[in-house]
DNA sequence: CACCAGGCAAGTA
DNA sequence: TACTTGCATGGT
């Protein structure tokens, strides 16, 4: 399992190349778009986040005072825009509670701990805590989402009811603890999903880890 | 028109 | 523990 991790790691980085992920220009950006992308395409997120910079609106303090309505009203192309509200003012509570909104206060607790931590917050689970922790702070941490799933369960690499945990400890276990690595490999498997392993979908036999 | 997107929590049995 | 449901916009 461990070179078949490899392989297809190299296989995607060959046929995609470099994906540039996350793009923001901030790990303060990155974690409100973290909440935002919860079931929903980058374009809507990106739209909504677009909004917050217009209204200069992108940072701990300024989210912390907006009222509710207000935020809801900017972040709307995100969907599910009064749950998004509500989950993004519990992180800013615990963001400024706990690090006094600092980046770099956050970065020095101890990767589990803080993992630990992020997911006490309501409206944060697995993939969002460990998307701050890998793509906001660099925190060594792997990234698993439905893709993840979905591509691994359909090359019979797992059984259809394996989870979350199962799946991240499959890649970091068998992977050095690379935060670059981890970082490429999870947005090379978005790519690769968009792309092949839609729901629905429509050009599987194309795939290119097909002939591995 | 139907289906889906870089989830999560709450409710039910 | 194991399902099920609500949340919502915008693109295909």
């Amino acid at each position: 399992m461990r070179e078949k991790l490899k392989e297809i790691y190299h296989k995607l980085y060959s046929v995609f190349g470099p994906q540039g992920w996350w793009p923001a220009d901030s790990p303060f950006e990155v974690m409100v778009g973290a909440i935002l992308t919860q079931n929903t395409n980058w374009q809507n997120v990106s739209a909504a986040i677009a909004n917050l910079k217009k209204a200069k609106a992108l940072s701990a303090e300024k989210l912390s005072h907006l009222p509710f309505r207000k935020l809801a009203q900017l972040i709307r192309p995100a969907g599910y825009y009064n749950i998004k509200t509500k989950r993004l003012k519990n992180f800013l509570n615990f963001f400024l509670k706990k690090y006094q909104a600092s980046i770099k206060k956050m970065t020095k607790k101890d990767l589990l701990a803080l993992r630990h931590q992020l997911l006490g917050v309501n409206g944060i689970g697995q993939e969002t805590a460990d998307s701050i922790l890998l793509y906001a702070l660099n925190k060594p941490i792997f990234v698993v989402d439905a893709y993840t799933k979905r591509i691994f369960f359909r090359h019979k690499l797992i059984n259809k009811n394996a989870t979350y945990s199962q799946l991240q400890h499959l890649f970091m276990q068998n992977l050095k603890a690379d935060v670059q690595m981890f970082n490429e490999y999870h947005a090379l498997l978005v790519k690769l999903g968009k792309d092949f392993c839609r729901k629905n979908n429509p050009r599987c036999s194309k795939c290119p880890l097909q002939k591995l």
